[in-house]
DNA sequence: ATACCACTACCTACCAGTAGGTAGGCACGA
DNA sequence: TCGTGCCTACCTACTGGTAGGTAGTGGTAT
């Protein structure tokens, strides 16, 4: 409980800190607990006696981002504004999470992949109740004119597409743009430019 | 699509099918020489009689691979339409394409995940002419007013992300939809919801 | 104080299993 | 007879995980 100056994390955090960043770069089979151990400087066992086991470790990262993920989430989605500028704020409250937590994008990425499948966690069982609930949104919008007629289910995996690969590709996509995908600028530009073609082609 | 009879397949061919499979399922570390080894009947040492490597069978399959998209994709670059028809005609181009090659689709992911770095082809390199060469068609249908104004590097990156996303992670949206989202008719709502939404975006 | 105890965090050494890859032999068709 | 295609047997390196030991810490009874 002493919250004094926390001069150096815990070794637990450390690891978690550690695995993040493997298991975003080199997914969870091209990530060993040695790679992770040594990142943090310490052994293997010594890792293994902070976690039980690999893949406990790797769920408790999972959930923990997950969980931070739809707080922030449910947070903007349950603000009053309503028409495009509910849509807008949800665009932007997308954008900065993912901005803050690339490698967490990363992560996500490789589950969509693998479809989940490899690991306890469903991640589109947790997503489908917020799927839902915008599309009921979107086709509200769509029937009352405020937005124009789309396919909402389409539109919303389209938006899911749109975003998510500016993240989880950012590798790629340095090379695309001959900079960094992600600086702040960078970041900035896209999330203006998405936002603005949603507005193209949602409102009229 | 419909394959001449298996019979008639050199055991080098349905390797290259049955590591297709695997490494668009589970990745490059995911899969081991035993699994394509069994997938197809044999044993792991036949295997490494046909290709020297597990690396130099993935980076057969990648080029295979990519020699084939380019190829396609090209035809339709080359294609003499112009305006929001060329759009049109690649986009379809695209669609049709990923759609005949799932499988392809989740390991260009994957390697744009990886950032291509783990292998010696330089997936981004490849398609970069392409990608600079579209910019300045962009570019110049916004310039004389035949497309709204858009950042068009940001733009491509946003379709690329679009349409891949329904590919790569079909597992996922599988359970987002209800319903297989590679089925024909699937397939064909997302494209013509891209195409729709697309245009709505860019014409006035 | 001091001796004892329980506990945490780390270590080395080891395990069984599996990875990619090699060596060498056997069957068979040109 | 030679090359092809496949096999079994084997190698080394590394995987996740375990066993057992050792510092250091903090509380507590003497």
């Amino acid at each position: 409980m002493t919250d004094a100056p926390d001069l150096q994390k815990s070794t637990r955090d450390q690891i978690l800190d550690e695995a993040l960043k493997c298991f975003a770069e080199r997914g969870y089979d091209g990530t060993s607990l040695n790679d992770i151990a040594a990142g943090v400087g310490i052994r293997r066992p010594s890792l293994l006696h902070h976690f039980p086991s690999k893949e406990s470790l790797y769920e408790d990262l999972f959930e923990r981002l997950l969980s931070d993920w739809m707080q922030r989430l449910e947070a903007s989605i349950a603000s009053p504004v309503s028409g495009w500028d509910k849509a807008e704020l949800v665009l932007r409250a997308g954008f900065a999470l993912f901005a803050d937590t690339p490698d967490y994008v990363r992560i996500m990425r490789r589950e969509a992949l693998d479809g989940g499948g490899h690991l306890g966690i469903d991640l589109a069982a947790v997503l489908k109740p917020l799927f839902d609930a915008a599309v009921v949104y979107l086709e509200e919008q769509m029937q009352n004119g405020t937005f124009r007629s789309h396919d909402a289910r389409h539109l919303l995996i389209t938006g899911y597409g749109a975003i998510l690969t500016y993240f989880s590709d950012a590798p790629f996509i340095d090379e695309l743009l001959e900079d960094k995908a992600l600086t702040a600028q960078n970041v900035n530009d896209h999330c203006e430019h998405v936002i603005g073609f949603f507005r193209a082609a949602l409102l009229n």
